[in-house]
DNA sequence: CTGAAAGCGCTAACAT
DNA sequence: ATGTTAGCGCTTTCAG
């Protein structure tokens, strides 16, 4: 910067304002600047600029697996949107295990991020106390409810998601439910999805739906042998509610290798709305979480607290809903 | 860090000391030092750090796409073992645009990352300029071949993947080939195949394969759109090779509709073994290209480079090849 | 509108 | 094994 600042016969705090408020500049000055910048190439140090403004323009966002299409989808949003305004993107995926996302959220905050972004509403006590204690705006997505967000919240009710399932096989008249899920002891979200579902039938007067739960990730295969599953066990259901398209995909798959109609014999739904879903045999109904909605007004939120504007307690939580999206499947 | 120092009795360099190399400070300083900044909460700085020891233990990572399965896996293998040796990555996408990737590597360089991880070997001219002049390592992933790799690389022939293919259909006797493609044109990786598989079918002697391509990203729906496009067409084919397995699924709801029998009246074959391709109908034959393993190799590369070793000549380019996987699609 | 000066919190010789 | 001393490259008052 010095060089740059030399080269353009002013000094570097000129150059550094120019860099920052071109407009602050005079034309003449900022004419020399730019020029030398060019010359020279010069890139300027995040790092320093960080430490002497004391804050730096990184976003920690930490998700329990950059693998799965939801947060991938979040991440991608949200990575366009803050680097539309400078602010970088520091990813951290901690396998659904609460000690891991500890230590990334240790590690995150020792970069004094302009913010933190969690997934979910369940973190270890002492990740909690790190969060609350340093001056960092904290979001937490993807999950609403349930208990209150360290900071800002920005998602959607699980428990809510399960109810519109329920309903919606409630009102076609299926009484025999069953609820497919993955990895539900660690994926929190997936057990509010059932849990939600089974208030939900019983609410309505039904027999209390199965929950059929599978050890590993949430795929198609898994989905498939969750399907054998189901239909080995003596009461057959009549409408089974997947806790993820990928598992409603393996169930499709498996309903056609053992002549399964449906929904004629078996009604299925899944949840996610991923890119298959319209096409597969048949069109998935499903429920639409809108992953890049959430991304965008986590970025929002970001952006508001970077520019100084700390959003109201009311803006703090932002419910984006979800939408049930009706196709053949179910 | 004072305040630590002032607590635990000792000065801030022994307390710095302490934090990189606990082995050189004697026992009961580090007592003291432990005690200390478990009650102060002390977390580094490592935006000070970086700049101290000029040099971040950040890693730059710029993928097209964090929504594409296959970067999505090396993203996440890569991360896991980047961060057992308390490697960050910071995340970018650049949408396939070489100017969006030019500006995502100028912010990247602006933090003085340990390296940066590419996509692909072809990037803007400036970007070149720019990777090449800092001191920084830089690895591109996921393609080798056709030119020489600015510093170090690691992934495999996305040609000789199309070849694979060609040559599986061949033996097979089928010689009315097709390529199924979304996004040629920006997806140059994907282009390879296409020209892999064209030139290989033209060297077995085979008629020259059409290549059919859809302008909109690699999905499902765009598959089963291309296989209208390809039963339309006033020759048949026998066999067509699809440039991801999204698409072949794709196709393989499509003929379901039409009843075109698979592999019997037609071999699909797609590429990525993605989760769902061993449990479709039929159960979709592959070539995996082992997106983990690149983040491995690529994470091994890195860890060398911070450690002062930097790999020799001959170690600076790794070809993971890729893997036939038989099933039974064709 | 521009420049001088004082650090941001830490690391890395070097000296002890 | 520990303390001392200089910065790292930039931002930010504060004067001019």
């Amino acid at each position: 910067m010095m060089d740059v600042a030399r080269r353009a016969g002013v000094s570097s705090s000129t150059v550094s304002l120019y860099l920052r408020k071109p407009d602050a500049v005079s034309p003449a000055a900022s004419q020399e600047i730019a020029q030398a910048i060019e010359d020279l190439g010069y890139v300027p140090n995040l790092v320093a600029g960080g430490l002497a403004a004391a804050g730096s323009r990184v976003v920690s966002v930490i998700v329990p697996s950059i693998r799965n299409a939801f947060f991938a989808e979040t991440v991608a949003s949200l990575q366009t949107e803050l680097a539309a305004d400078g602010l970088q993107v520091m990813l951290g995926h901690s396998e659904y295990s609460e000690h891991d996302e500890e230590a990334l959220i240790r590690t995150a905050l020792a970069w004094a991020p302009a913010a933190v972004v969690l997934t979910g509403l369940n973190h270890s006590k002492a990740a909690r106390k790190l969060l609350a204690g340093g001056g960092v705006p904290v979001i937490e997505m993807w999950e609403l409810g349930g208990q209150a967000p360290i900071d800002m919240a920005v998602g959607f009710s699980h428990a809510a998601v399960g109810a519109t399932a329920a309903r919606h096989f409630a009102q076609q008249g299926f009484t025999s439910l069953a609820f497919l899920g993955a990895r539900l002891s660690q994926d929190r979200r997936a057990a509010a999805r059932a849990e939600g579902f089974v208030a939900e039938a019983l609410r309505l007067g039904l027999p209390e739906p199965q929950i059929l739960n599978h050890p590993a990730p949430a795929t198609a295969e898994a989905g498939a042998q969750l399907l054998g599953l189901a239909q080995a066990s003596p009461s057959e259901f009549q409408a089974v509610a997947c806790s993820n398209d990928l598992i409603a995909l393996g169930v499709l798959f498996e309903c056609q290798r053992r002549g399964v109609a449906v929904p004629g014999d078996l009604a299925v739904m899944g949840f996610g709305d991923l890119s298959f879903s319209s096409t597969s045999n048949p069109p998935l109904t499903t429920i639409r979480p809108s992953g890049d909605l959430i991304g965008r007004e986590v970025a929002r939120l970001i952006k508001a607290c970077v520019h100084g504007a700390h959003p109201s307690e009311t803006a703090r939580i932002v419910d984006t809903g979800h939408l049930l999206v009706e196709r053949k499947s179910g």
